[in-house]
RNA sequence: UGGGGAGUCGCCAAGUUGGUCAAGGCACCGGAUUUUGAUUCCGGCAUCCGAAGGUUCGAAUCCUUCCUCCCCAG
């Protein structure tokens, strides 16, 4: 096996976190030609408090030096603007919520960076996530991560049967905390680097206070969906997605549900209305504006090529790290698919993605509308 | 300005036979979790009860005056 890889060129993204530096490492000790890419997709505010990707080179070559391999530095600034971000914000300005991480996946971890690792020779390219790939029946499979707390195939659904043919997870077996104790034994320092997270390449931020950047404000009201009453002022209804709790800075209101002792239930966004810029909102948790027994989803991939069958049992996620619900794809075809859950799912969003599974393998998914 | 009612943290709201009585919720802030946005979890959050006096060993709870708001009369 070993013999095999000997000599075939493997490019790793290296992020200058663990995981993706404990990925080359095994890599390397398992006989691959390692080179490290070190993208930066992002550099609108280069100068800004928010920018971490300079301590994130600095990380990445020390670590490429105990690993003992190059590292390339690209830049794919323009692609990911054009390719994800800028869709990214048209999503928003449609009123949806879109994940953007899903498209830097598809559109320039395994699409702009395989090619770019294909165009120096590499024979294949690896990353640090969570997740796996295995050959099967003739075709590749998304499977997800032994560990399931940090299980990423739900970022991935989108690859398809030649990017996952090209691609290696060195980390589909592992847990976490093997992740950093291999990390430590091999003397790397950022072995205990905490986990980074917010959108790919742009970091973490405010959020809202990011979109404002980008998209303008744009005041309106903030209503019950029960009864209309007008309950606040919002900035943007683009700011605000389904579901969401904070931000909303409604207090307590007269004669709200459970308001009897003054003891109020939390507010959450139930829905929008983008023609009349009004923001609806619902009272406590478990409302049952905030839960979907079905979606529609379209822009399907399905990774084996084919869709899954209807009426079959699978389970699915409507959002990231979200437990397995059990459902069944009631109708599918090129444009769009019918997933019907056997419980309601909470705050089913437009925009965000649903990812279909079959046991631990990630059948593909679609966009939810 | 005749009658009635009310003024407790940003918003609701307990507490008024005076004695650890300044609950609780929402909001907000901070942290944890999280490679989307959320959710969730933990922590913080009125030396002060519209204002000023007074009674009392002791008052948000009693008295006086003033201020403000609401309702009915106008």
């Amino acid at each position: 096996m070993d013999a095999v890889k000997r000599g075939k060129t493997v490019v790793v993204g290296l992020s200058g976190g663990v995981d993706s530096s404990v990925a080359a490492l095994l890599l390397k000790q398992q006989g691959w030609q390692v080179v490290g890419l070190f993208m930066k997709n992002w550099e609108d505010d280069d100068t800004e408090e928010y920018c971490s990707s300079r301590q994130d080179l600095i990380d990445v070559l020390s670590v490429a030096d105990v690993i003992g391999i190059d590292v390339e530095v690209v830049n794919f600034a323009s692609e990911y603007r054009q390719r994800v971000f800028d869709r990214f914000l048209k999503e928003y300005q449609a009123g949806r919520t879109p994940n953007p991480d899903v498209l830097c996946n598809s559109e320039i971890k395994f699409s702009v960076f395989l090619e770019h690792a294909a165009k120096i020779g590499a024979d294949c390219i690896a990353t640090g996530h969570y997740a796996g790939v295995r050959e099967f029946a003739g075709g590749f499979q998304l499977l997800k991560a032994e560990d399931g707390t940090k299980d990423q195939s739900y970022f991935l659904y989108r690859l398809d049967q030649q990017q996952l043919a090209k691609t290696i997870f060195p980390l589909a077996g592992l847990y976490k905390r093997e992740v950093r104790r291999i990390a430590a034994a091999a003397g790397l320092h950022l072995a205990l680097k905490k986990d980074s997270t917010g959108i790919c390449f742009i970091g973490e931020r405010p959020f809202k206070e990011f979109l404002m950047r980008y998209l303008p404000q744009q005041k309106g009201e903030i209503r019950c969906l029960d009864d209309d009453r007008l309950l606040g002022e919002h900035d943007g209804v683009a700011y605000h997605t389904l579901g969401q709790r904070k931000g909303l800075h409604i207090g307590g209101v007269r004669g709200g549900k459970g308001s009897e002792n003054g003891d109020h239930e939390a507010w959450f966004v139930a829905s929008k209305d983008l023609s009349r810029n009004i923001l609806y909102v619902v009272q406590g948790h478990d409302h049952p504006a905030l839960l979907a027994e079905e979606l529609r989803a379209e822009e399907l991939t399905w990774i084996a090529g084919d869709a899954p069958h209807t009426h079959w049992v699978y389970t699915a996620r409507t959002r990231y790290r979200q437990a397995d619900a059990p459902c069944e794809i009631e109708q599918v075809d090129r444009q769009s698919c019918l997933i019907r859950f056997a419980a309601p799912q909470w705050a089913v969003t437009p925009g965000q993605s649903v990812v279909v599974y079959e046991s631990r393998v990630c059948l593909g998914g679609g966009i939810i509308v």
